[in-house]
DNA sequence: TCTTGTTGGTTACAAAAGCAACCAGTACTA
DNA sequence: TAGTACTGGTTGCTTTTGTAACCAACAAGA
């Protein structure tokens, strides 16, 4: 029996938290448009920032290319998103949203702001800063040197 | 082009958080055990608790069953835990650690302390007292009514 | 004590994630 | 303009996870 205590180790409370924080969104995105996390984030990406390629989505979201690859093609398939080649760089694909892509992007952005603004009903405004600085800082934590 | 920021979603925002966070942690236990995040997880309620069940485990640390029970098969093959079933219920597989989890766990509480110092190293106490409990909530939000 | 329901735990199968190899296309540079 | 090295993106294979079905063992009531 030692003293550690898992509740205070930030990286599992945060695991849990997140865990628990995305439970009711998942469903709604599930249930309504049969989509997984990867393809909800890809289109809040294209939703939010406009056309952009899977390496821009990649770099933003730190996904891995694979899962943004293949959240893409799903996303396809649901005539959410297009791709075009770029006329420069033939590589690179161009996605953009079709009408029903964003159709669902409106509807879900309405369902995660309610859904945020529910998760934070708890705290103060002064907590809220707080919690989102320190959250933003450590996402970018991993960036910083040894 | 909508105004909704992801920056601001807690669920993704804890979601990146948490990814951040734990890769380094993740990269000592996988190296020097190879064990899963699943594992670790048993084997530090093991270590901080003393025996437990596998659905107290469960309980505390909301892992499904079959998670924990998979993590416990490997556990056991790496001679970190050993169960023995329960003079009472004979459902109940009673866990304990054994010498080799106990060092394995030890080491591992030494680097987690370490780590999350580091993780925390940039903000004020008062950030951290609100960070924690900010977290501990949401880690309880679930269990909250509809 | 039968019978119905519940709980602890495992297993089998399906879905998703991780990883490495790969195929273009580009960029450098000799 | 050939050679090498990098980047964007996809595919195939393996490892992990999710889900549901299942098997004991217990519990509670008829």
């Amino acid at each position: 029996m030692h003293d550690f205590d898992l509740r205070n180790f930030l990286p599992y409370l945060l695991n849990q938290a997140a865990e628990e924080t995305s439970i009711r969104f998942s469903r709604i995105y599930k249930d309504r448009y049969g989509m997984l996390r990867t393809e909800w984030r890809v289109l809040f990406h294209l939703g939010r920032y406009g056309d952009m390629t899977a390496s821009e989505i990649g770099r933003l979201s730190k996904m891995h290319k694979t899962k943004i690859s293949r959240a893409v093609k799903a996303l396809e398939n649901k005539n959410f998103v297009t791709r075009r080649e770029s006329s420069g760089d033939r590589r690179l694909g161009i996605l953009t949203l079709l009408p029903q892509g964003r159709s669902a992007f409106d509807d879900l952005v309405e369902v995660a702001e309610k859904h945020n603004s529910d998760l934070m009903a708890g705290f103060s405004t002064g907590e809220r800063t707080v919690l989102i600085d320190c959250l933003q800082r450590l996402a970018a934590f991993e960036d910083l040197p040894d």
